[in-house]
DNA sequence: TCTTTAATACCGACCGGTCGGTCGGTGATT
DNA sequence: AATCACCGACCGACCGGTCGGTATTAAAGA
């Protein structure tokens, strides 16, 4: 084993290794020695790319909701019609939270964390806040082409697309047996779509 | 201090401390040791009311679950009308968890640890299960009544009812101050009842 | 009535094990 | 010879759980 082999590849090692553990076992009931293990590398090599486990969880949240961010603006980009956008991102929320490795018990983590604690906390608060601010400009330009209402709330309506979003997640990740959820999900935003979308 | 004091009373103590300091830290940071310092009594009584902190957190969550449950029984039977009565529980969702003592961060927890436990999942899924079905035959009197379509999905519909609130509800334990969330999730839910009203 | 016994409810020092983090060292590269 | 990337034994703090003991009360026996 050649020493100096790659930085990167060791440290991307870690980070996979930690965001699968967390996601599969809880932040609190990882150890560092665990990810160790599971990377195949040392306590030493750990401390040399993370100055902490909670540093770690840090960059671990960061990356993540930037990724997220990055598919709803392509997402965005990529559709001619406000409405239909949306409706393809609600087909698609569930495989963002699986294609994103890990994906939504991982989001619970970061949730709980952040709850408790004011450091990650705040680095959390803004990507919301944005993502919040994200929906309820793409709605708006939806009443601007016509497809919505033109009095409609675009805030309060983002908020309600997140939460039917997050709220089938989580019943989701409680019983992923008990219904087609992708199929929910789709049905979900379609209904709240229907509700606002402008009658001609 | 008279030693057989009041079993209960201890019993008691322990329980609605380690609810305070689950929700407040969660489980993992949450010792035997502070809830028994909180609760002034020693490890010894813990142990003595309780086999295991798993297992006084299985009570806690058989309890908090049973009384959710009462909560709708009771909000559905002083009702003289479906979507009134589901109406104003939304108003009073909130309301819900944080009467019941620390709330919506214990049910977070409570989904975490239901989520990797099995034996946790076990004693979760049917409460759960059962509040579904519960919406379920609530909006099914709701159409029987005529204040609903007759053709809409009532499992379907109960499922997005519930995936609101508990959308809201994650996003308002994240972001309390960033929104009035009572009157958001009354409206949110009267959209969705909106949308399954019958039109006369 | 007095004494003994047993059960109850609780105390807190202690134990084995775990966990985050440290540190002295080492081989490869520059 | 200096730096880099990494190793892994080790440390102290902490945590769930145990256990021998104690004060209190109730019941039984003399």
């Amino acid at each position: 084993m050649t020493y100096p082999s790659n930085k990167l590849k060791t440290r991307s090692a870690i980070l996979e290794t930690a965001l699968d553990l967390f996601s599969k076992n809880g932040y609190e009931a990882t150890g560092v020695a665990d990810i160790c293990q599971n990377a195949h590398i040392s306590k030493g090599a750990f401390y040399y790319h993370f100055p902490s486990k909670q540093d770690l969880f840090l960059v671990l949240m960061t990356t993540w909701l930037e990724e997220v961010d990055k598919f709803f603006q392509a997402a965005a980009s990529s559709a001619e019609n406000v409405p239909d956008a949306l409706e393809r991102m609600a087909g698609t929320t569930g495989l963002i939270f699986s294609n994103l490795e890990s994906g939504f018990p991982i989001l619970l983590e970061f949730w709980q964390q952040a709850s408790r604690q004011p450091l990650i906390w705040e680095r959390a608060v803004a990507p919301y806040r944005h993502y919040l601010d994200f929906f309820a400009d793409f709605i708006q330009s939806g009443i601007e082409e016509g497809a919505f209402e033109e009095d409609i709330d675009t805030q309060f309506t983002a908020r309600i697309l997140m939460a039917i979003a997050m709220g089938l997640l989580l019943q989701a990740s409680f019983d992923p047996n008990g219904a087609d959820w992708q199929v929910i999900t789709r049905s979900g935003i379609k209904l709240i779509l229907n509700g606002i979308r402008r009658i001609k």
